[in-house]
DNA sequence: TGTATTTGCCTAAAGCTTTTAGGCAAATTA
DNA sequence: TAATTTGCCTAAAAGCTTTAGGCAAATACA
């Protein structure tokens, strides 16, 4: 028989495609297997378990995310970084949601630790050089920033925005403004 | 043989006790079969379909949760009403992780619009009249305020902030004491 | 080029979850 | 007490996960 030519790689590759053509968490080793038409055992010489296969999509997403959020961070500054990275999230949600969920699943800490992760906190911060925050001021916002980007990018996905008015556009825009005054004039303590 | 005295209630609240204690993701009607030491097919005489099951967990949590804002915003204004109201989806989330996931669950619409979803936001904007905003900018507050509570609830959840001064509370603290500069002082657009 | 080794996908099988169908017995009502 | 309803049961089919062991294709090597 002809072999299909599987590695993880391209089993990541199509978990990622299925993910955002079904949702996350519809992929399934027995969905890929379908897919390139192969026994489901099959798959298990290139992944782990399932939930290795759903880590790796994960890990996938978070450096496509990292990616493209470093080349619209190139050469800005300021609040034009700022809302280039905010619109990175949001466009990446809407264009790959299943990956995008993926992205925001729980990793254990070692994993975390060597993931892309880590280069979302430090552009982050780049972002925040822009603004004059001292620490620990630059760590709460931060939190901050990474908060209202997935909370925001999360209920505009799960539809929390949808059917009213204003649309949700106008939105991410007034929020990004209000971020951008907030952190130009971060508070004292209260 | 004696009856387990089972009932689509008692199931549900069961139901959440497991998201609880195992993850709203391990929720799964033979687990609560066993739970109750009954027969699997049993349940469905209470509960249409797994699917239900975890529906219904996220209703009974988006209630509870309603139930708690509203007791915490009784006879509290601007700053300590925002404060209280955030606080409680926090101790919440950390008191019952698997509820709290499960009220994240995507509702359908006609479901979400006769859920407690719709007080949620109705006591938002109930806090929102502390500060002098005016349509539209009162529905971004909204929104960015959902945004905020959930992004960093969920981050922290998913332990986002663990192993990493300053502690999460100091940031929670700090990043609500920046709401409350920034509602009271909402930027026009730029 | 022929042989040896590695690698890739297969079959088989066990265990778990979901869901439907039909049945008997306990609880409720009359 | 008899009739009805209700609750939990057994049985069974279908799908997902995972392990074990095997044959054949690809690769390495002489």
């Amino acid at each position: 028989m002809a072999r299909a030519g599987l590695s993880t790689e391209r089993l990541v590759r199509a978990g990622a495609e299925l993910a955002d053509e079904v949702g996350f968490g519809q992929v399934t080793v027995s969905a890929l297997a379908r897919r390139f038409d192969v026994q489901v055992a099959s798959l298990y010489s290139h992944v782990k378990s399932s939930q290795d296969l759903k880590t790796r999509i994960a890990l996938l997403a978070l450096e496509e995310l990292a990616d493209r959020a470093a080349d619209a961070l190139a050469g800005r500054a300021g609040k034009d970084a700022l809302v280039a990275f905010a619109d990175v999230y949001r466009d990446y949600a809407r264009a790959h949601p299943g990956r995008y969920t993926a992205a925001r699943l729980r990793l254990d800490p070692e994993t975390a630790a060597t993931s892309a992760g880590v280069r979302h906190a430090q552009m982050t911060r780049a972002i925040l050089r822009g603004y004059d925050l001292t620490e620990p001021d630059e760590t709460h916002a931060v939190r901050m920033l990474g908060s209202v980007f997935h909370g925001f990018v999360d209920l505009e996905l799960s539809g929390g925005f949808s059917h009213s008015a204003p649309d949700s556009q106008q939105s991410w825009t007034r929020v990004l403004d209000a971020l951008d005054a907030l952190l130009r004039n971060w508070p004292a303590p209260a």
